[in-house]
DNA sequence: CATAATACTTCGCCTGTCAAGGTATATTTT
DNA sequence: AAAATATACCTTGACAGGCGAAGTATTATG
């Protein structure tokens, strides 16, 4: 029971913001912790992982830095700024609205 | 306040075949019912509207024929399909699913 | 008679997802 | 010690769906 490519499409930014404003993170361990939120029912393939990062980064939705680990594989650090704070409560307005639409319309018994 | 693609998208399919369970129907209409049942906040492009009947029909969901009226411009008709008719409930189904996997990973307050 | 409304179609672009492959280090297993 | 697994990141190219734009044709309206 996963979720279609075409359905998470447009909260990929979204889930990913969300998770940064817990605090600073990064890809690998995002994931994870997707992964555990979902009980192993779902995790982002990592090309969308990342390119959703690198899209988010240039558009000024996020700031990534080195982690300094003295050990282990490196890590790319996330951090939202304030104008990605900002988009994803529009982003998560514009979710809300457009379930609320969906549903709507999804329906066999049209009001119609 | 629009739908953005990304959104939308997944769902005109499942839109169209529920649209097509109250009885067969042509684009324009389909797209005139969807304005009114949202209050005219939103319509299906007539691109995505189409490619949609398009693909639809060549995935054996829907068949269509040409409707004889009289006057006026000449409509094709579809019809959804028992397999059509199938595809539809597992669509709401996943839909179902992707939105509660979806609010519980936007959350900004991880569990994590 | 011009404009709008009805109705359908096709072309080509854009964007986001993803399969596949690659790099590098650390730990655990055999 | 070698092999396998886990951690961690990155890139390329293909694919599919939504959509802007443009076109065709008929009927109604002002």
């Amino acid at each position: 029971m996963s979720i279609a490519s075409d359905l998470i499409r447009g909260n990929t930014d979204t889930i990913i913001l969300g998770h940064l404003l817990n605090g600073d993170s990064y890809g690998y361990k995002i994931n994870k912790s997707i992964l555990q939120k979902t009980d192993g029912l779902y995790e982002l393939k990592e090309a969308t992982l990342y390119s959703a990062f690198k899209r988010l980064e240039e558009s000024g939705l996020i700031s990534s830095y080195w982690g300094d680990e003295a050990t282990g594989a490196r890590r790319r650090y996330y951090t939202v700024t304030p104008a990605g704070r900002q988009a994803y409560f529009n982003m998560k307005t514009d979710w809300q609205n457009a379930k609320e639409i969906i549903d709507l319309l999804i329906e066999e018994d049209a009001g119609l």
